[in-house]
RNA sequence: GGUCCCUUCGUCUAGUGGCCUAGGACGUCGCCCUUUCACGGCGAAAACACGGGUUCGAGUCCCGUAGGGAUCACCA
């Protein structure tokens, strides 16, 4: 049955048995492109039929990754355990039709059977039964049904990303359909789904390249037309492995919490092990007049948290102070193990603009920030403290007297009483600068000591030079 | 081990037989800018895995070798 148009229908199918990792999110992305540039429809299935791994919090931090991650899907998500009836029904007919016969060998048997082919180089095919009679002796006996694959010729696979692949149908086993409960196993299950999802273009990780041949003659022996497929490759650790636990096999929640802007990630995972020219920062709306699956490559790609950093922050440059606040309160919030309060915050949009200039993260962005918020006496990193040294105190002393002089506490005034104390000890202007920075600042970074001072207030730029000109009497 | 896939700077990549003295980005290093932390700007070092072919000409096509990956369940 031909598809009765030419929309493109794509579908992202996690099994929920764990997070939504980076490199299913980067699948669910490229299912979402294809599916939105064209128009189409970006379909969600939850393959929950291993009932005793799967999770309902697993389901729920999926739909929560993708929806953080801006990933709509059309419809609810299908439960793919829920149409086990319909599996089973195909499994019937496949039998009918001679395509599947039923296979009453123990696991034991199977076990042994597979050992011993494989001793000699091959692989087991699981055809024990494949042309045998059933005898009387298999009466009530319990049976799996397995497929009955072709043995002559080859299967071709025409894939969007790795292009024309062909195997030799004589390596192809006898996968098991229906399994002695009743139940489906995957390779029918997802067969099935796609056709009657109508799934037009199957876009998945290439761990299933070698599943997609015998997908291929469950299609054929049904009489159905393939979807088109895609299969990407894997993403690996920065030591190039396979993505593991330790490097990078995060949840996409574990991104979000790490300070990462969620279009930032999105830009990354495209142009990971893709491209369309030299084009880098490539956003959503971008993205979508480019997308092609011609520009995925074929090789495994390796994370590279640093340059995740630097397109992140390219994205945060561009957000405003107000967009940016509600984002890392919570992270100030953990800072200061205290909400913060009306007057740091007023403090703190002042100087986004120019916080937002350096921070790679939210997290860094935050921790810039907290250089705003009322923390005497302050933290002095190992480079600060050293900037305070006896004589430098006497500058901050003198700097104390001449900024308590001001009636107006703006960016130039203070610039000025700072070029006052200079002038006094016949010092540039930088030297006195330097120290009267580390005591504002205990080592953290910002832009203009004046604009610095300014948004600080009087209070609070004396109270942390009285910190440091006289430690502990304030 | 069988089958399938892959291999350009440290990393992500451009490159579809002459445009390649191999381009961009991240990272690294250097310089400049800032009388202040940073940012930024400019510049440099840095790769076609190896060996054979094919061709007037190969990073680009073919074969082999080495290395890497995926997969071989009544898991998905």
């Amino acid at each position: 049955m031909p598809h009765a148009s030419d929309t493109i229908v794509t579908r992202f199918a996690p099994s929920p048995t764990g997070f939504l990792h980076i490199g299913g999110a980067r699948t669910a992305l490229f299912n979402w492109l294809l599916a939105r540039k064209h128009g189409g429809q970006f379909l969600l299935r939850i393959e929950d039929t291993d009932k005793a791994r799967s999770t309902q919090e697993a389901i729920d931090a999926i739909l929560e990754g993708l929806t953080w991650l801006g990933l709509d899907w059309d419809g609810d998500p299908v439960s793919q355990s829920a149409r086990a009836d319909r599996h089973a029904e195909v499994a019937e007919q496949l039998l009918a039709g001679g395509h599947a016969y039923k296979c009453f060998a123990t696991p034991e048997e199977n076990a042994a059977a597979r050992e011993a082919v494989r001793a000699e180089g091959r692989a087991f095919l699981g055809d024990l039964w494949r042309d045998r009679p059933h005898g009387p002796e298999t009466e009530g006996k319990p049976f799996v049904i397995r497929m009955k694959m072709p043995r002559e010729g080859n299967t071709v696979v025409d894939d969007a990303v790795q292009g024309q692949v062909t195997v030799a149908n004589g390596v192809l086993d006898d996968l098991v359909l229906l399994r002695a409960d009743g139940s489906p196993t995957y390779m029918l299950s997802v067969v099935v789904d796609d056709h009657d999802m109508g799934v037009t273009d199957v876009i998945r990780g290439d761990d299933h390249l070698n599943n997609t041949f015998k997908q291929v003659q469950i299609y054929r022996a049904m009489g159905w037309d393939c979807p088109r497929f895609a299969h990407i490759p894997l993403i690996h650790g920065a030591d190039g492995k396979k993505l593991s636990k330790r490097h990078g096999a995060l949840g996409v929640e574990a991104y979000r919490d790490m300070g990462y802007l969620p279009e930032a990630l999105r830009n990354y995972l495209l142009r990971l092990g893709w491209s369309a020219g030299d084009e880098e920062v490539i956003p959503t709306k971008r993205a979508l007049e480019m997308f092609s699956l011609d520009g995925v490559n074929k090789g495994a790609a390796r994370f590279d948290f640093d340059k995740l950093d630097s397109i992140n922050a390219q994205y945060l440059r561009h957000m405003s102070p107000e967009a940016v606040m509600p984002t890392i309160e919570p992270f100030i919030n953990a800072q200061l193990d205290r909400p913060v309060d009306e007057d740091e915050k007023a403090r703190i949009l002042r100087a986004l603009p120019s916080l937002l200039e350096r921070a790679k993260r939210y997290d860094d962005l935050s921790d810039a920030a907290i250089l705003f918020c009322n923390t005497r006496p302050l933290n002095l990193s190992e480079k600060a403290a050293k900037q305070l040294t006896a004589d430098n105190r006497v500058l901050i002393g003198d700097a104390i007297k001449e900024l308590e002089k001001l009636a107006d506490f703006g960016a130039d005034q203070c610039k000025a009483a700072l070029a006052l104390v200079a002038e006094a000890h016949d010092l540039r202007l930088g030297k006195v600068m330097q120290p009267v920075r580390a005591a504002l600042t205990g080592g953290k970074p910002f832009g203009d000591l004046g604009e610095l001072v300014e948004i600080l207030g009087r209070a609070e730029t004396l109270g942390r030079l009285r910190d440091q000109y006289s430690p502990g009497t304030d």
